[in-house]
DNA sequence: ACTAAAATCGAACGTTCGCTCGTTAAAGAG
DNA sequence: CTCTTTAACGAGCGAACGTTCGATTTTAGT
């Protein structure tokens, strides 16, 4: 799998998002109309994920998406309750789509070896293809309340989970060594965030997103597997 | 060396941090006692970086600063000129005395291997000590003005080149294997980075600074090494 | 103790913020 | 076309923002 055959995945799936943002967040929102909100609810997500990447999201003031979106100041309120809610309704819907996706690239088949690279293709692809919702997710993370910083650290440890399931799985059947498969799984993601994270750095190396990828799982192999590669 | 011995490395450049930012800001600071500006800015600095990692920089009012420096808000006019000048007095400073502190770290006498660790374990060290001002310069960089930014990101590829060098420097001496050395770099920094961006996650683990220097020496050893340790 | 310089103070200023609400425009049914 | 529901509008609100400046206090040399 390469980045170009994975694109669909994730396109497929962006379309059902802001769906599912209405009918999370249906009591908050005073539009009655489905089609309605889905198509600005999409507007409003894109300017506010835009002006956030490029100033933060308590710089960005509700005139600005205001003028990003066209919609007036009054309309941007019939779809969310307050600013803060905007941040939690994005937060949320990244964190589930993401989770989602991960969740099912994992098959029982393959093994653990097979199963490592997929979820860490999975989400460095996921990444690349939703850049500006990751590096917003990452940065305006420490922005939440303390109810939902909570649930974004779980949801964030149910996902490490599934890296740590797989490394263990493969110490069992001795395809990879012993070792704190917390910790393993930790720079992963570190190695892994740090795709969005530092963009421009990766574009001066000129390293794409498959090369990127080829890469991390060198370096993963080198350190899991308990027999080297040729 | 573990963290216990290096701290005193810090502690002791950490006194000569403000005095620096006083001579270096000199034109912009109205008051001209150094005794004077060297307590209060180290004072600012610390309320900032505590309030910052906080709520963020941009979040945090000059009432707010007044409060937890305990001085008024004409006074801490007297020390910047503006809030932006602020955090560009701080960015400065913090990566004035980190890129000091990591070249001070190499030696010509040392083999590649011994400096990479000697570099890796610096810069760990140095963020858990310092850590409120690696992760206020983390996060906030992004607010900085264009030309400032251009300035972060030169320090940052200046201190991504002694790992480089490095890196080079024990390929041609058949201590390392032959890789893309700058990309090596980048998710070292990767690794390195984590450690203070994701704090609450190795706490959770319940992984001590030193437990994660020794464990990414293991992971670095394992990709980079010619031959292969037993 | 006196005085000039230095440092600190905090009320006040103009601006911008998040948000509301009375009003207007658009959509849809009969 | 009419009437009712729904959506969009944007001027205006009080609060909070960064910043200033004349008044006041502190410091230090004599």
């Amino acid at each position: 799998m390469n980045f170009e055959e994975f694109k669909e995945i994730v396109v497929s799936h962006a379309k059902s998002n802001s769906q599912d943002a209405f009918t999370e967040n249906r009591k908050d929102i005073r539009v009655k109309k489905e089609k309605t909100v889905v198509k600005n609810l999409e507007r409003i997500f894109e300017a506010t994920l835009k002006i956030g990447n490029e100033k933060g999201f308590h710089a960005m003031s509700m005139r600005d998406l205001s003028e990003e979106t066209g919609l007036s100041m009054g309309a941007l309120y019939a779809y969310f309750k307050s600013k803060e809610n905007l941040l939690v309704m994005l937060q949320r819907n990244g964190r589930d789509s993401f989770q989602q996706i991960l969740e099912q690239s994992v098959t029982e088949e393959a093994g653990p070896l097979e199963n490592l690279k997929i979820v860490i293709k999975t989400h460095l692809f996921m990444s690349e293809a939703m850049l500006p919702r990751f590096y917003f997710t990452y940065m305006e993370g420490k922005n939440l309340n303390k109810d939902e910083k909570k649930i974004a650290v779980e949801h964030e440890m149910t996902s490490d989970g599934i890296f740590t399931d797989i490394l263990k799985q493969g110490e069992k059947l001795q395809v990879f060594k012993p070792h704190n498969h917390e910790l393993t799984t930790a720079v992963i993601k570190a190695m892994l965030n740090d795709w969005y994270l530092k963009r421009w750095k990766y574009a001066k190396l000129n390293v794409s997103v498959d090369e990127y990828a080829e890469y991390l799982l060198r370096v993963v192999e080198g350190f899991c597997l308990a027999q080297p590669q040729p």
